[in-house]
DNA sequence: GCAAGTCTATTAGAGCTCTAATATTCGTCA
DNA sequence: TGACGAATATTAGAGCTCTAATAGACTTGC
């Protein structure tokens, strides 16, 4: 079977697009795609636990972690203890992480509202069907 | 603009089920999936720089370096000098590296031919027109 | 012939990703 | 009260990915 014929194919070039051109937008910003998604679920969720946080970005609590090391590094996010659950850390974006965060999040939309005019809302709403037939199939037969 | 609107949402969401099925049918191979897409490829168009295989995989080509190291390693592929180019290695499967590709390409095929019976012939084409339409855009914004 | 440009290969370094394993804390249930 | 189970956090290790830089070999144009 020619991978030109697999339907993988066309949805990881897509995929590669999507992220090669996220990647520049976000450059000016100085952050990485991970990076990006991880503050953009910080803004809308504050003080969300780090592992909460890895299942909304879809990846492991370890991955998030080396994630998060390096966005407070920079400051731009804080991890403080929670005042009752004290196996748990709170992380909220910084004054500096709102700043940046906005400065790429502005990047970021105008990437997605482009794609999204390219297609009628017709379209769009069968590609996210079909996108979604994709994920729940290839989730059905997963072993394991 | 909420995570669940953007069209990337859910062509990542697609691409990394996509990722984690093949993960997971490609373990008993012992193979993981660049590895696989490497050998795909290389089982194509025996002889390949390593140049162009990262092209066709659609790497770089340090990337598709560490890639070849591991197979090379486990003895699953062989690069030898160009004849002439002297500075071209041709790189093939070794007869472990073809008899362990044709164990994982049954797994990896059987997964590409159940998802695409999920689908009509129009609904697959649709499918990849809209995702061809999504890598065009993002492509042709890319700065730099 | 020689120089510039192109292509191949490789190394270095930063960052993301996973699985596996460990430690800590909380809640539940006997 | 004590034990088990679930959830959080973290470390270790392997592997993939990129950009940037270096080096060698071929091709083209002058």
């Amino acid at each position: 079977m020619p991978a030109s014929e697999r339907l993988g194919s066309h949805i990881k070039e897509a995929e590669h697009a999507l992220n090669a051109t996220k990647h520049a937008v976000l450059k000016p910003a100085g952050l990485t795609v991970p990076q990006y998604a991880a503050l953009l679920q910080l803004a809308e969720n504050p003080g969300i636990p780090a592992a909460a946080l890895a299942r909304a970005c879809r990846v492991t609590a370890p991955t998030m972690n080396t994630v998060l090391k390096n966005l407070q590094q920079r400051g731009l996010i804080t991890r403080t203890p929670h005042p009752w659950h004290r196996n748990v850390l709170e992380t909220r974006l910084t004054e500096l992480g709102t700043q940046v965060m906005a400065e790429a999040d502005e990047n970021a939309v105008r990437v997605e509202r482009g794609l999204a005019a390219q297609f009628t809302d017709e379209e769009r709403a069968q590609l996210i069907s079909l996108l979604a037939r994709c994920s729940g199939y290839l989730e059905s037969v997963r072993p394991g």
